[in-house]
DNA sequence: TTGTAGGCGTTATCAG
DNA sequence: CTGATAACGCCTACAA
């Protein structure tokens, strides 16, 4: 056991030199003799010196911390995301401390309170679908902090971000349907009055007006919550009303599962009583049957540029630069055996 | 913008007083004046004060910071276990690194000499199934750092543990099989001497032994992955050999579900003429047809305790403990349609 | 080419 | 009851 890390302090006695000088010899200070720098990199390394992070960070008044702040990452989004953000952060001198908001507005509230606390150098955040109000983001700006939102839009938020063309990804699905022939497109559009993801359902009302379809109240289906199990009782009674839908559009790959879980029991065939189509393309969604089309979101090369905006404005501290990045990426949509032919 | 937080000093300055019972009253020193605690306190929280962490963490020699290395979060029961790391120690003064792996030996080596060159408290670990040389952990471990194992054992390294009872996972879904009427029973075991989850294999071969069925070399299947796709082919390949298996137990879900859809694709019927179980009950394995029969393990209440284990072992700093907690959550079968009934 | 001194923010010890 | 001082480990003017 090691109780005590060694120092530069160590390096200095050993030597007979001052600890400045062992300082500059590890920063290969030019004004120095070869031989001393080459003598202390020696010990150094022969004692595995580490600089002591604490008093770097005293020192530099810095943290070399930032934080991302999720609502949850048993997701395949979300998961993909942070395995882009943590892969690009490994090769720098970050680290990354994850919090999960569990989709909550207060705990998102009381992690912003907490990592002010806790003092970080910059933030990624994905914020809850609760949240309405984003005076905790400009409060830690305030403090200097720079964020980059990802996936989730906070509409007013001067930030930088990094979004996905919900919208766009919404509309490619409708118009497919159409185009396949569908003509009675139904949506399930999550958690009513829970603005995130909105542009979903704009895009879906866009598309059937853009084709001169009609929107029918019904057949836009609001539920509890974004998990599977949410799905099953509106997919129910939407399927089973006077005139159900021949095309659902989900807001998310879980529900859709449930729509195809609901057709399935019913006994009506996909996709030719019932076109599905969800969105977030999970990896698992391949595997069912009929293959679950869905549009698809690159989560991974989201997160790795929300990293490396984050860490160039980091570089750039000097200047409290108030020009932001706006970086939308397209969705692509991936047709499967759900969805009928075109 | 604020560009200086504020520190004790400033607050000394204003009330007129010294640093030191400027500390003094914030930590509510008993010898002290109410009045002059009340006046620290107000003034103090009006400024909206925070104390510099690096600054408290030269002088108590601690990071505040713990990490957790697992080889992949796109993974239902590493974000579960994860999520219940995360929300115990949100509730504490720790800050919680999350790194990566992606299951790769040297990854993980390199992420531990990171964390040591970082400074952390203490360390949660899943070894990469590739590991199986743990001196970076005794390295670590030689720097006083506690390290706490969850889900993979590392045979040999001493340390607190918290693992699954894969074995006996495994041998209930045997047993079940067999009670159920399956004679020729067939395990998909994941890459071939990959060491983690041998367990499985094993409570496979036992539970095979005790009810006197011989074990048939051609029905032990390796993979290159552990992945959906790594499981089509040698299932095929099983699945069309002479004697077909009438029941597969995968090691994990991904291979199971990918058995599912070899099975359909061959029109075989599940589980009448193969009978399927998987492992770790993935939340999305209710949903396919058959619903998928699967053994269950608690990673959000296994991620939770190991933190809880961490952190008692950093309060307890004090002791060099050479006592390590040893906890096996044991698994749980559960039978849905892929499998026959009883 | 190297050493000295001071400071980053906080707390503990010792003094008064 | 409160203040001065030293220390945590490192870096950087300024001196020599």
């Amino acid at each position: 056991m090691i109780d005590r890390r060694v120092t530069i302090k160590d390096i200095a006695m050993r030597l007979n030199l001052s600890t400045s000088t062992v300082s500059r010899a590890l920063h290969d200070h030019h004004a120095l003799k070869r031989e001393t720098i080459k003598k202390v990199k020696d010990l150094a390394s022969k004692l595995n010196f580490v600089p002591n992070i604490a008093a770097l960070n005293l020192l530099n008044k810095r943290t070399n911390r930032i934080a991302i702040v999720v609502p949850e990452i048993t997701n395949h989004f979300f998961s993909m995301a942070l395995t882009g953000i943590q892969n690009f952060i490994v090769s720098t001198e970050y680290n990354l401390m994850v919090c999960l908001s569990n989709d909550s507005y207060q705990e998102e509230v009381a992690i912003i309170e907490n990592l002010r606390q806790i003092q970080i150098d910059g933030l990624l955040v994905s914020r809850s679908s609760r949240t309405k109000n984003f005076d905790h983001f400009r409060q830690l700006q305030s403090y200097s902090i720079p964020i980059v939102l990802f996936d989730r839009d906070c509409k007013g938020l001067k930030a930088d971000k990094v979004l996905v063309d919900d919208y766009s990804g919404a509309f490619q699905a409708i118009e497919y349907f159409i185009k396949s022939g569908c003509k009675n497109i139904a949506h399930i559009a999550g958690v009513k009055n829970v603005s995130i993801k909105n542009n979903r359902l704009q895009g879906y009302l866009d598309a059937l007006k853009k084709h001169g379809l009609p929107v029918i109240k019904k057949n836009i289906v609001y539920t509890k919550g974004f998990n599977y199990e949410d799905g099953i009782k509106p997919v129910e009674l939407l399927l089973n009303s006077k005139h159900p839908p021949d095309a659902i559009f989900a807001m998310n790959d879980r529900l859709a599962i449930s729509a195809m879980y609901v057709a399935n029991k019913l006994n009506l065939r996909i996709p030719d009583d019932v076109s599905i189509i969800g969105f977030d393309d999970e990896p698992h969604s391949i595997y069912f049957t009929p293959a679950l089309s869905s549009v698809s979101q690159p989560g991974y090369g989201m997160g790795m540029l929300s990293a490396r905006i984050l860490l160039k404005k980091l570089s750039e501290k000097g200047g409290l630069v108030n020009d932001f990045r706006y970086e939308v990426f397209k969705p692509e949509l991936i047709t499967r055996s759900s969805s009928k032919k075109i």
